[in-house]
Parts: structure tokens; C-alpha cells; sequence
DNA sequence: CATCATGTTATAAT
DNA sequence: CATTATAACATGAT
């Protein structure tokens, strides 16, 4: 489910419970989201542990806890973050849960393509500090990404913007309503687009992203119907600016909405 | 029963 | 070596 947007909001779930403690950690220790972590030393450090901050970074988050704890969380396909009450009894899928005196924390993912992991030190993690520049930070510049779409200049636009250690949180939806306000043809390749038209990519990357986490990240708000995205999840459904058809496709393996009248086929 | 899903990664093929 | 295709992961919805 979650891109840039969705993160930002399942991050804000967990914000309650900052500046309380944890008092007992559960753990589903068989779950695929653990790989590569000892499940029993998530429950030790946070164990006690006070929830101090949080912070989200494209698709990836970061909470940090007393004793130099820190736990990733990336949400993967089916990922979401829970404030329930405190009494509450963790389901099937909830590999994660923090009990504090006033409510429960739970990371929940069905398909557990998500992961989770915890480091300890003074400082963020080194996986944290490795991440690119995050899209709305002056760092991911018009030169850098214009640089960025040269250095990849056959890929097509669509997986391109995928790409997240170029766009970290653009995903499926977001790359599609992108390219729809660009009217470009997902298949463009990157390097064909002009000095001009990179960089209002980069603006229109910009404010999809804005726009998205000013509806999403507070209240869960869907986008209104004059984006794309309402109309782009089935087949059928028409575009809202021109009302031509849609056509849905699969390109590099994700399926691509686009309209066929706005969006020029390239070349 | 078959297909598809807002993601990532390993491996194969070109 | 760089790029692209495919499969795999695991579960639920349609």
C-alpha cells in the first residue's frame, strides 16, 4: 500500500506513544519481516526502552528509543502502522507489537514483504544516513535530478521514477500521476525529454509530493477526482481531463495507467 | 480456480 | 559491464 504519502501517515500513528515507555514487546519470531535480525533482541531493547522520536524518509522509518535503540520499519506491500488501546490482542499478521501503559503500537503486515530491524548506537543508524536526498529536500535539486535523468537517459520515465535511490517514496501510483500531469507517455525515455521539460518533472515530482502528503498524511484523505488516481485501480475508468479511455499495462513488470490522448506515445 | 495487488531483490538473459 | 525480464516472496481481494 504505502508510498511517500501513506508513510508519512502510518508514521503519525505511532506519535501518541512518544515520551512513554514501552513495557512488554510481542513478537511474531518466525515472521519474514524479521531477515536478518535476531527477533528476541528486538524484544530486549525495547523492552523498557522510552519511544522517543520518529522520523520518515521516503518509503522508510526510523523510531527512536532510549538506550541508543533504533528501529527501521519499511512497510513493504501490505505494511501498516496501529494505535490501539492498550488491552488490545495482537491479530495473525501483527509481528510487532509495543504495549505501553496507555495504548498498543502494532506493525501489522499480511503479505510481509515489509521489514523490520533495530540498531543501537549514539547516532542514526548508518543504513539511515545512506539514504539518498529526500525528494522535497533542497538536496534533490533540478541540476541533480536533470543530472540523474541524463545518466539513465534511455531507461523509461515510469520505472526510472521507481527507482528509490533516485525518487525515494514515489511508487507505483505516484509515478503514474506524475507522468499524467506531465502528459508524458510512461515510455519516454528519460534523456529525450528537454532542458525545460526535466525540469518541470522536477516541480511536478515536487508537488505530487507536496500535494499527496497534504491530503494523505493527516487524515488518511483521498485525492480528489480530478487526479489521476481515483481512476487509475480498474479497468474502464476515463480520464479526467479529456475524457479519453484509459489503457492499463504492464511495463517492467508494474502496471502503468495512462491516458493515450494526453500522454503522447513517444517516437 | 485464476488473476491481481500502492514493493524489493536475486538471478537469468540479452 | 549495463540493462532488462522474470521469478520469488505470502496473503487477501475480486
Amino acid at each position: 500500500m504505502p508510498e511517500l504519502a501513506e508513510v508519512e501517515y502510518y508514521r503519525r500513528q505511532w506519535s501518541p506513544g512518544i515520551g512513554a515507555n514501552v513495557l512488554r514487546v510481542q513478537v511474531h519470531g518466525q515472521a519474514r519481516v524479521f531477515r536478518g535480525m535476531v527477533p528476541e533482541s528486538i524484544v530486549h531493547g525495547l523492552a523498557g526502552a522510552r519511544f522517543r522520536e520518529s522520523f520518515a524518509h521516503g518509503k522508510q522509518m526510523l523510531f527512536g528509543f532510549s538506550g541508543g535503540f533504533w528501529l527501521g520499519i519499511h512497510l513493504g506491500m501490505s505494511g501498516e502502522l496501529l494505535c490501539l488501546p492498550p488491552d488490545a490482542a495482537p491479530l495473525r499478521h501483527d509481528h510487532l507489537v509495543l504495549h505501553q501503559k496507555a495504548r498498543t503500537l502494532v506493525f501489522r503486515d499480511p503479505r510481509m514483504f515489509g521489514r523490520v530491524r533495530l540498531d543501537q548506537g549514539r547516532m542514526p543508524p548508518g543504513w539511515w544516513r545512506d539514504l539518498p536526498p529526500e525528494i522535497l529536500s533542497r538536496e534533490l535539486s533540478a541540476e541533480r535530478m536533470t543530472a540523474m535523468l541524463q545518466r539513465r537517459a534511455k531507461s523509461p520515465l515510469k520505472p526510472l521514477l521507481l527507482d528509490q535511490s533516485i525518487f525515494p517514496g514515489i511508487g507505483n501510483w505516484m509515478a503514474d500521476e506524475i507522468l499524467w500531469r506531465l502528459r508524458v507517455h510512461p515510455s519516454t525515455p528519460a534523456g529525450s525529454l528537454g532542458k525545460a521539460a526535466k525540469v518541470l518533472l522536477h516541480e511536478t515530482v515536487q508537488a505530487v509530493c507536496r500535494e499527496a502528503l497534504k491530503v494523505i498524511a493527516t487524515t488518511w484523505g483521498r485525492p480528489p477526482a480530478s487526479w489521476l488516481f481515483p481512476h487509475r485501480w480498474k479497468d474502464g475508468g476515463s480520464c479526467p481531463r479529456c475524457d479519453a479511455p484509459l489503457l492499463r499495462e504492464a511495463l517492467r513488470g508494474r502496471t502503468t495507467c495512462w491516458c493515450p490522448k494526453c500522454q503522447r506515445v513517444p517516437r
